[in-house]
DNA sequence: GCCGTTTTCGGCCCGACTGTTTTCAGTCG
């Protein structure tokens, strides 16, 4: 595990104990947000080791948590967690975990039955002991009973790459439904974070009572969490948990943006309106009046809710993609041009049936031209991909005549030959510099020894960016969301190096990867690195893979003129032959 | 615990829903 995220579970783990120990709350916070702040770091925290004025610099850290990052960095623990830890029984934060059991809960089932895991809590339930305590009906002790089973059964966030579609099936049912007008998701998927923890859609409807009936009688659902007038939620059979809220059509921009969050981002943009004698919550950005209740109880009229730009502009804010609402910058401060689907006119990784693709070298052009795409590579594997059917240096000099005809016999799309090569775990790259000068792209990734070192990994990625042949280095981590970590290479010196090679980082699109992650992008975006977005397409749909890479690059802050496969063919090509002799 | 173009002290976002109990605490997002 890396070092960001051993210390963000530290402070984490230091809020849990805080909240159950009953400390106060805006501490609790305060801890939970440097383990998110640690968390999001593009680089090893390990390069901050007894920089206290650089720790405390970054917004969230201060003069305390500072003292506790460097402690551990030094020792390998914190001294206040050890403390922590020992006053309160081991297993005891777990409870945290089980949807619907809070802080206060948890306190009271320690201090008052002796339940202090999850385990004494299932034996709790099942002899009856729960039943004596005040306060815990029979309802109560069967939510708590269903949210341990499903808890048994569900394993990490969704993969945006399963969320986005799940969405995009629910809102095509709901919008048949009568008196449904209008129905988008919002939440972390608009802000296309990779992974999901649950699926908020807002609607407006002439009929709320209708859509809730039919959103909960859905035959996917598996469980109705909640049923109000303007709210419901459910759990999917699939796991996951979608948060239906009802809404006006005049106060839809204002819910939008309170649903899309992020939670960080809403706290910043209340804070500004309080700051400007304004009130901002999802129904609107009122004027203060200094009456009683809210503002949308009593009628006052809001200075803006339709639209998020309106609220945006009322609130003298430049208007924030939801990709850059996780506060990691200030609101002030205007978003550059982003990336957008439309302006991507090149797929620079795909694969045919020479090595582990299903489409043959026609059916890829094709793909690429339906797309209107002036440029297409096809990039198979490497000899040592053995499980992928990689290329002999033979196969591939047949390959690179194939490609070479078909492209000269287009006249509307350019066919690069090229490779996906393998870069060994020393740093070598898998065929000889003589066969990688013949063809028009390199693409150079990890596959194998994702588990050496940090210092190895940076050395061999290093060794790839500078390897003057090389063009983009494939997916450079290696990792899979939720399923390998891959390695962990010092970020802050690969992206200084390949600013200065002009070797382009690649931003793997494909769900499972997302590799480079939405911080290495943006530190990659910052050093003025080139960036791809490649789909690494194997099949004719992976092209469809484009919109995570998309935002996995706006969450960067990447804009078309660092992103290669936005520029007209004349300058994509310049650059390719820039790196041949 | 963190933070400051009103502040180095005194704030720190706000509403919906549930379950339980008769007016609200706890949880969630």
């Amino acid at each position: 595990m890396s070092t960001n995220r051993q210390l963000a579970d530290c402070f984490e783990r230091i809020a849990s104990i805080l909240e159950v120990t009953g400390a106060n709350g805006f501490k609790v916070n305060a801890n939970r947000r440097v383990a998110r702040v640690i968390k999001d770091l593009p680089d090893d925290i390990s390069s901050h080791a007894g920089d206290k004025k650089g720790l405390t610099a970054i917004d969230g850290i201060g003069a305390g948590s500072a003292d506790k990052i460097l402690e551990f960095l030094d020792t390998g623990e914190i001294s206040e967690l050890a403390e922590l830890t020992s006053q309160v029984p081991d297993g005891l934060v777990d409870l945290l975990d089980v949807p619907g059991l809070g802080p206060k809960t948890v306190r009271r089932l320690w201090q008052e039955v002796d339940v202090t895991s999850i385990e004494k809590l299932k034996l709790a339930i099942g002899d009856g002991t729960l039943e004596s305590m005040p306060r815990m009906g029979a309802k109560t002790i069967a939510n708590i009973a269903d949210s341990l089973k499903f808890m048994e059964t569900s394993g990490d966030r969704l993969g945006i790459g399963k969320a986005l579609p799940i969405a995009e099936a629910l809102i095509t049912q709901l919008a048949e439904i009568p008196g449904v007008e209008r129905i988008e998701y919002a939440g972390s998927l608009r802000r296309g974070r990779e992974t999901i923890g649950d699926i908020d859609l807002l609607a407006v409807t002439m009929d709320p009572d209708a859509l809730a009936d039919s959103f909960t009688t859905l035959p996917e659902v598996a469980k109705i969490l909640a049923r109000g007038a303007t709210k419901c939620s459910v759990r999917l059979q699939r796991g996951v948990q979608v948060d239906l809220r009802m809404v006006s059509e005049d106060a839809f921009g204002a819910a939008l943006m309170y649903f899309t969050g992020s939670k960080e981002h809403n706290v910043a943009l209340r804070e500004r309106a309080i700051k400007a004698g304004q009130r901002l919550n999802e129904y609107g950005l009122y004027p203060d009046d200094g009456g009683e209740g809210t503002p949308q109880s009593r009628g006052v009229t809001p200075v803006a809710a339709a639209s998020e730009a309106d609220i945006y502009k009322a609130l003298q804010l430049p208007v924030h993609p939801p990709e850059l609402r996780e506060q990691r910058d200030d609101v002030e401060q205007s978003p550059p041009p982003l990336v957008e689907i439309g302006l991507v006119h090149a797929e620079l990784h795909a694969h045919t049936r020479a090595s582990d693709g299903v489409m043959s070298l026609p059916e890829l052009v094709e793909q690429a031209r339906s797309r209107g795409y002036h440029t297409i590579a096809v990039t198979d594997h490497s000899k040592s991909s053995v499980q992928a059917n990689g290329l002999s240096e033979d196969r591939l000099r047949k390959h690179i005549d194939e490609v070479r005809e078909l492209d000269s016999e287009l006249k509307d799309i350019r066919v690069l030959a090229g490779s996906e090569v393998d870069i060994l775990a020393d740093g070598r790259l898998d065929y000889e510099d003589d066969l990688l000068a013949q063809l028009d792209i390199v693409i150079a990734s990890p596959h194998v020894a994702l588990r050496q070192s940090a210092d190895k990994a940076t050395s061999r990625l290093l060794r790839a960016i500078r390897h003057p042949l090389v063009h983009i280095i494939g997916h450079p981590t290696g990792r899979i969301i939720n399923k390998r970590e891959g390695l962990s290479p010092d970020m802050a010196a690969l992206v200084e190096a390949a600013a200065e090679c002009r070797t382009a980082l690649e931003i793997n699109a494909n769900p499972l990867r997302l590799d480079l992650r939405d911080t290495h992008v943006r530190l990659a975006v910052g050093a003025g690195c080139l960036v791809a977005i490649n789909t690494d397409a194997h099949s004719p749909e992976d092209f469809d893979l484009l919109r995570y890479g998309l935002l996995t690059a706006r969450r960067g802050r990447l804009g078309p003129d660092q992103c290669i496969n936005t520029w007209p063919a004349d300058r994509l090509h310049e650059w390719l032959s820039s790196k041949r002799p």
